[in-house]
DNA sequence: AATTTAATTCCATTATATGGAATTTCAACA
DNA sequence: TGTTGAAATTCCATATAATGGAATTAAATT
């Protein structure tokens, strides 16, 4: 609900994010409550995106959905990452590698964005995918990301979101947070432990780009049955080679002209 | 460049649309020319616009790209649509039985759109992905959509697009073209050969709701190097059948909310 | 058929986006 | 390191485009 200098930009933000929050068809009387609009208002809204193909209306009931629009442009921007396109075939080679998932996350408006993911062909994995938002906090690609950010900002995330637990380890206290990043800064990894999801354990590295700045974080996440000290670190020293390899790759001004 | 009711809107969608048409990086000028919009309009809107991550900045060039956040409306979109949850399985089984990846596409704008994809592990595929667009006039998606739409859009199409010559085979003629459609409506099904990609062919289906309205279409497609006549006929039967299958499904209000 | 509830349209009003001009930033080159 | 030029960015009086209350229509519900 931020305020920027375009407020139907802010609006759209508002409604297509009401989806974001787990709802999947929505009346107009539902949404203006919501968005605390008159009808009138909102209605010409809808029906402007509609045209647009940015919302559609259900057959049957009148309820308002995403529309196709939406999946062609977030084809695009996860197209259009340099990130994403340079890291692809290390993500191939690091699954590999390693037999887990590998996942490329950015961060994203106290949030964290799934934007490539590569699976293994074992029975046993995880659910994640592309376009996939998770919380700050916890797992070890969040970490990975905000252990970089300027203190501010975690602090932001933290009021804006707070640390809920979402499974047995999330740490749900600021100071062993704060504790956590920084241990995570000292040694270059993050791991996690069944801290977003039970039975999963996850391994991740900042990818920086030519200024240092972090621009994602790489990982590689299993099942609990697949987890050991050793493999946490094997699995870590696989990440960070494949995170310096894809780092130097970024900061290579080859044919693409996407500088991040 | 359509005009709705919240001109806002139909500036970003021209904006955004920018990027899909072969775009990733743009410049505040370039774009300013593009919209015909005055640098200080467009700039408050640009920023407003990155503040939500609608668009981000590169780190060194200071041009536009996509945002992150279109990837995860776009995420939500493909996830919201009840079509492709409940055509995902039965793509599997497809793949299975026909040995080629499966398509799943819905008609919007005057072009086709991959929603749903289902890949093989032949070492020879194709290369298609969700999100994106096709020309409306070629391939046996395409046209197995456009087939069930009235004559005015198609005529519209034809008008907005043309019907240029994108490979081999393609159909470049209004006539021809109108009866390739009747021809689809009489046999229920479509197929193509080097219409779009040179050493591609495809096979599709309709899918209706219960109202008797085509709300998507499901093909297989692959190298011609495995094409024959028969397998045409073979594959049209096995995608008539899991259209048929994915028809039912979506008529029976089950636990899922989405009724298209 | 009557009643309720939700969606849609209308239009005078006002808040909001507009864009020309001034200012600042940045990069390229001397 | 200073100079120039081409961008991006900010400012603010103005016009225009979004606003929303009220009336109308459509769709469920009894």
């Amino acid at each position: 609900m931020e305020n920027s200098a375009v407020k139907t930009i802010d609006r759209l933000v508002d409604l297509l994010d009401y989806f974001t929050q787990g709802h999947d068809a929505v009346s107009l009387a539902e949404l203006s409550e919501y968005l605390e609009l008159p009808k009138s208002t909102l209605h010409r809204f809808l029906v402007s995106l509609e045209s647009h193909g940015i919302l559609r209306r259900g057959a049957n009931d009148k309820k308002w959905r995403p529309g196709y629009h939406l999946i062609v442009w977030g084809s695009i921007a996860a197209e259009n990452s340099a990130i994403r396109e340079i890291a692809k075939p290390f993500m191939s080679e690091l699954v590999t590698a390693s037999g887990e998932m590998a996942i490329l996350t950015v961060y994203h408006a106290h949030e964290v964005v799934c934007i490539e993911m590569t699976e293994t062909n074992h029975p046993v994995r995880l659910n994640m995918k592309v376009g996939e938002q998770r919380a700050a906090h916890a797992g070890a690609s969040s970490k990975a990301l905000i252990a970089f950010l300027p203190e501010e900002e975690i602090m932001a995330i933290v009021k804006d979101k707070g640390l809920p637990k979402l499974c047995t380890n999330t740490i749900t206290d600021v100071a062993a947070l704060k504790a956590e990043l920084a241990r995570i800064r000292e040694q270059g990894y993050s791991h996690s432990l069944e801290e977003t999801d039970p039975g999963a354990w996850g391994v991740a590295t900042p990818i920086r780009d030519w200024t240092g700045r972090v621009v994602g974080a790489l990982g590689l996440a299993g099942p609990t049955l697949r987890y050991s000290d050793d493999k946490v670190k094997e699995y870590a020293a696989l990440c960070l080679g494949y995170a310096s390899r894809i780092a130097t790759a970024l900061s290579t001004p080859g044919k693409n002209s996407n500088n991040q």
